[in-house]
DNA sequence: GTCTATATCAAGATAGAC
DNA sequence: GTCTATCTTGATATAGAC
C-alpha cells in the first residue's frame, strides 16, 4: 500500500483530482498538485512536461472511468436493445458529487482551449453508433444522445431549472424516445 | 459617432467582446479591456469594481442579444404554435462565428464559478414554459430544450461528431419532436 | 470620472545539481 | 527520476492625484 513507486503518473493524477475536490478548480495549479502528490514541481514536470499534458492525463482518466461505469451498468441489465441506452443514461447522469466536481473543473480548464476535446468527439460518435445498432434511426439516436448531454451540461453549470422529480420524468421521456418509431420521410 | 460619452459601461463591454474576438478568451484581462476601450485600468475599475462585475455585464449583454434575436426571428414566422420552437432553435443554433466565440469565452470564464449562471436558470424555465403553451406536455418540451442545448454545448466545446448535413437532419428531428404526441401514461 | 503608480501575488516553466 | 532555485510574466486590486 505504502509502496506505489510503479506509477508516479497515476499518483499525480490522483493528487490533481484531490486538489480539485478539496480546493476547487481555481486552485488546480502545478504547485498545488505537486504538493498534494508529495513531489516537487520539477518532479511533476518530469512526468507531465506542461500543464496541458496534465490536463490530458486527467481527461483520459475521466473518459476511462465513465466507460467502465457504463460497461458495469450494462452488465447488470437484461440483454436487450434498450439496455444500451439505459446504461448510457445512468452512467452519465449519475449524480455523483465527486465526479461532477471533477467534470466541472475539467470543463473550466478546457474551455480556454476547446481543441483539447477534439480527441473525444469519437467517443460521442461511438455512443450514437451503438444506439443505432439497436434499430434506432440515426437522427433519433443522435437526438437522445444530445438531450442526455444537454441535461448533463446544464446540470454541471447550474443551469437546470427542474426539480429532482421533474428531472426523473424528463429522463424517462428521453429514454422513451427510443421506443417511438419515427414516421418515414 | 465619435462621441458616445453617454455610456462608458457599454463602450467597455464592447471593448471586452472585441478583446475576446481578436485575442481569445485567455487574454480577457482588465489590462487588455482597458486598452481596447481607451480607458485606464483605474477608469475601468470605476465602472466595474472587479472582474466578476465585468463578466456579469458581458453575460447580461449576451442574454439580451439572444432574446432579441429570438423575438426577431419569431416575428418573421407564421403565427402558429410550432414557430415558437423554430425561432428558439434558429436563434440558439445559429452558426455565428462571433457569437460562438463569445459564448465559449464566457463559459471559460464562468466555469470556475458556476454559481454565476444561476440567475439564468429562469431563462431556460421560460423557454420550456413557452413550449408548453403550444400544447406540448412538459416532459417533451423539456426534452426538446435539452437536445437543443446539448447540441449547442457540444458544438461550443468542439465535441460534436457530425457533419453539417447530419446536423441539419438532427435539428429537423428535434423540431419534429414537437409534433409527435406522446402516448398517454 | 478618469488617471498614474504601485503593491501584491501567483502562475508556468527552465536550468542544472544530485 | 527527483530536487532546488530562479526567471519571467502577467494578473487583480488599491491609493491617491488631478
Amino acid at each position: 500500500m505504502s509502496r506505489h513507486s510503479g506509477n508516479t503518473r497515476e499518483t499525480i493524477i490522483d493528487a490533481a483530482e484531490n486538489v480539485v475536490l478539496e480546493l476547487g478548480a481555481r486552485h488546480l495549479t502545478l504547485d498545488a498538485v505537486a504538493g498534494k502528490a508529495k513531489v516537487s514541481k520539477g518532479g511533476l514536470l518530469y512526468h507531465f512536461p506542461n500543464k496541458e499534458a496534465l490536463l490530458h492525463g486527467m481527461l483520459d482518466r475521466r473518459v476511462t472511468r465513465l466507460e467502465e461505469s457504463r460497461q458495469q451498468k450494462l452488465a447488470l441489465l437484461p440483454h436487450n436493445a434498450k439496455s444500451v441506452i439505459i446504461a448510457h443514461v445512468r452512467s452519465l447522469l449519475e449524480r455523483d458529487e465527486r465526479t461532477n466536481k471533477l467534470a466541472v473543473a475539467l470543463l473550466a480548464a478546457v474551455a480556454h482551449d476547446p481543441q483539447l476535446l477534439v480527441p473525444y468527439q469519437k467517443e460521442q460518435k461511438k455512443v450514437v453508433d451503438q444506439f443505432c445498432q439497436t434499430g434506432l434511426n440515426f437522427e433519433r439516436a443522435a437526438t437522445i444522445m444530445l438531450a442526455v448531454q444537454g441535461l448533463k451540461f446544464m446540470e454541471l453549470f447550474s443551469l437546470l431549472p427542474f426539480t429532482t422529480k421533474e428531472r426523473s420524468r424528463i429522463i424517462e421521456e428521453i429514454i422513451g424516445l427510443s421506443e417511438q418509431k419515427k414516421h418515414a420521410r
